[in-house]
DNA sequence: CCGTAGGACTTGTTGAACAATCCCACAAGG
DNA sequence: CCTTGTGGGATTGTTCAACAAGTCCTACGG
């Protein structure tokens, strides 16, 4: 009767051994969309609509939202639908406070030097990018980067709860007019504050990180509050 | 046709003034049923038998899973079922280098004193329920001490986060045999942050509260691993 | 201009059905 | 004794059709 429980090193673990259940292959593929931008903010998923297009029942398609709306991707609206999640100004000041608190901190304790070399592929990757002017690539790489500065905190869920975060923050990037004005003045000090990392000056590398932060935070606010002004 | 899209201040930042769907009302009793330990680690549910019992259809029990699963309390194996999710030592380990990285830095550097409040209130809880001897509810004040140390840090999504991961130790605190011997010696350690914390002597407060976090993740390390040995 | 009553449309929820998979017990063989 | 098939029963995965409940739009009247 009482079979044997799950491990929660299978689970959080690696990624599941088994092949995904239709839910949540549906959900990959939605937010497959959204993160690349071809979704725009605040447009609406008609249920019947999108599960014939889909070729799968309404039920199914309404697990898959669930899903979706955990990861704060979408949001519900009971008896109106499902929403690209759309973000206001408070919404990215929130983001970079959190991302100031983790990513400094992260820095400023190194628990482990794991992520410094995620963040030495990401300089390269996103150096590479640039050259060929692949600017969606170069924010791709700049996440990576700050992936591996949340990884030498050492803990699995945070790394988690930021890909999160960072999956939110590309909701944003969709809506700033010229990504590569946004990405390429991050290039060098990406690659500066990599060095101080490595070089075990912890403390001045979280303040230029700060920095980093900062400015970045500026020109999100700025794109997502310009088109209302 | 294209109907008003939601801002997300509505939806992130307040309690839902809608009523809830049945989903979401029958996740939340299962939850409540889950964080008071009444449904130990481990246990399956069996979606026919608790969707009669619920007195809902099984569709609907699978939507208020998937709201579950979401938020790490009960984990999903396909064609298996959802169980209670159980916490391991490396799961333990981990929340805890969460809890340092993220507390220790919001009380380093405050941005607001907003949690300093919630602070106080809990300290007073906890004192009030160990009079009583009422241990679990020193427990909920305990939470609610560290959730406002979150606060301090002035991000809605970070107290969201933390939220979640206090739910999941939660999960650990029930395998811990006795409760008032986990809780009863942190009453005074919390007081004695908290008057650091006012007085502003941030790094002072910031070491005291590391130590507190390594103290309490031997505990219950100890607690977990020890049935297994 | 504002409110309001209706109706069309969408979402919320159910119950039943079938397919896919797992679990267990039992048998066969080394 | 241990390992390796091999059913068969039970549970989960998914679909479908229907109805209930709520929202949105429109037209009418004040």
């Amino acid at each position: 009767m009482v079979r044997l429980p799950p491990t929660s090193a299978q689970v959080l673990g690696d990624a599941q051994l088994q092949r995904p259940t239709t839910a949540q292959r549906v959900a990959e593929i939605l937010r497959d969309r959204i993160l690349e931008g071809e979704l725009s903010s605040g447009t609406q998923f008609a249920e019947l609509q999108l599960s014939t297009a889909l070729g799968i029942s309404r039920n199914t398609l309404r697990e898959a939202f669930q899903i979706l709306v955990g990861e704060h991707l979408l949001v519900h609206e009971p008896h109106r639908g499902v929403f690209v999640r759309r973000l206001d100004v408070a919404d990215v000041r929130d983001i970079y406070t959190f991302r100031r608190l983790v990513e400094c901190a992260a820095l400023a304790h190194p628990a482990t030097t794991k992520g410094l070399a995620e963040m030495r592929a990401a300089v390269a990757q996103g150096n590479e990018a640039a050259s060929r002017q692949a600017w969606h690539e170069v924010g791709t790489a700049d996440v990576r980067f700050h992936m591996g500065v949340t990884a030498v905190a050492g803990s699995e869920r945070l790394d988690q709860v930021m890909r999160g975060l960072f999956a939110e923050l590309r909701l944003a990037f969709a809506l700033v007019p010229d990504p590569h004005e946004l990405h390429r003045p991050f290039l060098e000090r990406n690659a500066e504050i990599l060095e101080l990392a490595e070089r075990g000056k912890a403390g001045r590398a979280s303040l230029l990180l700060r920095r980093y932060l900062d400015d970045a935070e500026a020109r999100i606010v700025a794109a997502v509050e310009g088109p209302a002004a």
